[in-house]
DNA sequence: TAGATTTGACCATG
DNA sequence: CATGGTCAAATCTA
């Protein structure tokens, strides 16, 4: 069983560095007057390696009963919008934004997001009210949901460690047609390779991505299980093909899929963003107005 | 005017 | 009872 594990780590690790070796030779044909076959290729073969990695990823987590806990039979009977809803796959990404250019709606993961709420969630590092010690949590749901029933959903807030990341947590896997990673390659759109910062669009995931990916495996009642997998990945949404959320194989055993943006457009050196503060420049004790920043 | 956002209220859970 | 998640009416905006 052991060897399996590695095996697959090794192949999650092979693919993600060839889909960072993709990105790389991406790059250096858009710096050339090269015809736009190559780097659709290019493209196509990326987006292939990511999805591999992806669907490795979710055979780890979901797939298989040895790495999570089995799916309890019986759940006990509740509201069925409540099981539902626990019984999502979620994940975490962490995003690093510029503050004053990139909101949190900017951070674009290809799909489209509308908001339905937002909370003062206590627990954060830093006082926003002065006083009190919260932190703002903005809720979106897919815009398709009533039309589609998608039932995916994402949460956004401030991380604690670093007021210029965000934690986005991701649950549900989208159902709607809007779901590029079930459209081929040739006809994905733009959207899903760029984000706006600014009033500029850059590359969504370039090749200067060199991210630590972060497993973590719910255990029970909020305790995880860690484990890195990987060196290098990309910071592309875990979101694949998948069974509508309700008849889905994930149960209340959720498992969360921290992954760290440790670079962003913020480091990119082919990005000459006029930032008004740098991220070294951040003062320790910066207390982040967070209702001033999600309105 | 349709769709998105804001925000207070409500509800489930621990 | 405190907290987190969602609803829905009011408001905003393109």
């Amino acid at each position: 069983m052991e060897d399996m594990e590695e095996r697959e780590q090794k192949c999650l690790i092979n693919e993600l560095l060839q889909g960072r070796e993709l990105a790389m030779q991406l790059q250096a044909h858009l710096n050339l007057p090269s015809c736009n076959e190559t780097r659709e290729l290019l493209l196509q073969q990326i987006q292939a390696s990511y999805d591999k990695a992806l669907s490795l990823l979710n055979y780890k987590a979901i797939g298989t009963s040895d790495t999570i806990d089995p799916p309890p039979q019986s759940l006990p009977v509740r509201d069925d919008a409540t099981v539902q809803r626990k019984s999502l796959p979620r994940w975490t990404q962490q995003v690093r934004v510029s503050p004053g250019t990139a909101m949190e709606g900017n951070l674009d993961d290809g799909f489209s997001w509308r908001k339905y709420g937002q909370k003062d969630i206590l627990g954060a590092k830093y006082p926003s009210y002065g006083f009190k010690w919260v932190t703002c949590r903005a809720y979106y749901r897919c815009t398709h949901r009533n039309v589609q029933g998608c039932l995916a959903t994402k949460q956004v807030q401030r991380s604690d460690d670093d007021p210029t990341i965000f934690d986005v947590a991701y649950r549900g896997r989208h159902t709607c047609s809007n779901n590029n990673q079930e459209q081929g390659t040739s006809t994905i759109e733009p959207y899903q390779q760029q984000q706006h910062i600014g009033n500029q669009t850059y590359p969504l995931f370039p090749d200067y991505l060199s991210l630590n990916i972060k497993v973590e495996k719910e255990v029970g009642d909020g305790n995880y299980e860690t484990g890195n997998l990987s060196p290098t990945s990309s910071c592309r949404n875990p979101t694949g093909v998948m069974n509508n959320g309700s008849t889905s194989v994930a149960t209340e055993s959720e498992f969360t899929e921290i992954i760290r943006a440790a670079t962003s457009a913020m480091n990119a050196p082919t990005v000459g963003l006029d930032f008004p503060f740098g991220n070294a420049g951040l003062d320790p004790n910066f207390t982040f107005d967070d209702h001033a920043f999600f309105s």
